[in-house]
DNA sequence: AATCAGATTTAGACATGTCTAAATATAATC
DNA sequence: GATTATATTTAGACATGTCTAAATCTGATT
């Protein structure tokens, strides 16, 4: 029922060019597999199972539409992206690395683990402690070698 | 060059595996599809590959061994495992799903972000501030709505 | 309207990861 | 030592996701 990573990534970046261009045009394999990095054929192939998910309208030679299940899903993805990307970057991770990872965690976690996120950013962010427990923790950082590091 | 991310599961249970039992017998095909609740015939589909890229010694009918370079595998996946989760449960993620998450994103996260999150769990459990922090975040949590959902 | 370039699709290959059914090896029992 | 039950492997299928090379369509040019 659930769309696969690379499916739900296909999604992702055509609602990316949708949003782009204007409104009216469909969007063409081409763009699809630039954006991806991938070729062509790999593209017309998640076309027509996005299509039979109903995910998106595909016509043969003319390019994809989102359906508004579509649109769904990919704003819901847009949403736990941008969720995990400022989690992350708070926590100091890199910005190019928070981005990447922010990338493949939103296709997996939960919900749940996606709106304490959100809170755990939202509280960070608007609680009037947040600046003095940062800076608390900038400092720790400095001063701590990190325990182990997984590797 | 580095494992997908099946065959890292398959690892890190022989790991599991190989600690439960005693050091001296191999692991067999049979336990290791029950405790991943797969069939037989992935696991030694698996074991033929991982034998291939040196995770495993293999023997035919005999079962298998990590070796030295699967056991750090299997290592580093662990702990990432419990960084993961621990920080998900500070977090007030209910342990089932922090577990279930935590088993994806072991996976795939950078560590850098492994290591961000290690140090802020530290930083939780061992800087005087953290309950004060803890309290507030967990108030924080019961008074607001969240603010979007993601879904 | 015919041609041609570029975009798109189809056909067929390969890797990963799973399954079922059938063949085979191991180990325990008689 | 032969038989048998159980474990394991092989063979062959399927889904996903990618690729290259070849066929086909579209739209623009003449």
């Amino acid at each position: 029922m659930t769309l696969s990573k690379a499916l739900e990534m296909y999604v992702k970046v055509i609602h990316k060019l949708e949003c782009e261009q204007g409104k009216g045009k469909a969007t063409s394999v081409t763009e699809i597999a630039e954006e991806m990095d991938v070729k062509p054929p790999s593209v017309t192939d998640a076309l027509q199972r996005l299509d039979k998910l109903g995910m998106v309208k595909y016509e043969k030679y003319h390019g994809v539409r989102l359906t508004k299940k579509g649109k769904k899903v990919a704003q819901a993805l847009a949403c736990r992206y941008e969720t995990l990307r400022d989690f992350l970057v708070l926590l100091g991770v890199p910005e190019e690395i928070a981005s990447a990872d922010a990338c493949e965690i939103e296709h997996l976690a939960n919900s749940e683990t996606v709106r304490r996120l959100t809170m755990f950013v939202h509280f960070m962010k608007n609680s009037g402690q947040s600046d003095k427990w940062m800076e608390q923790f900038q400092e720790f950082m400095k001063s701590e070698v990190p325990p182990k590091d997984c590797e």
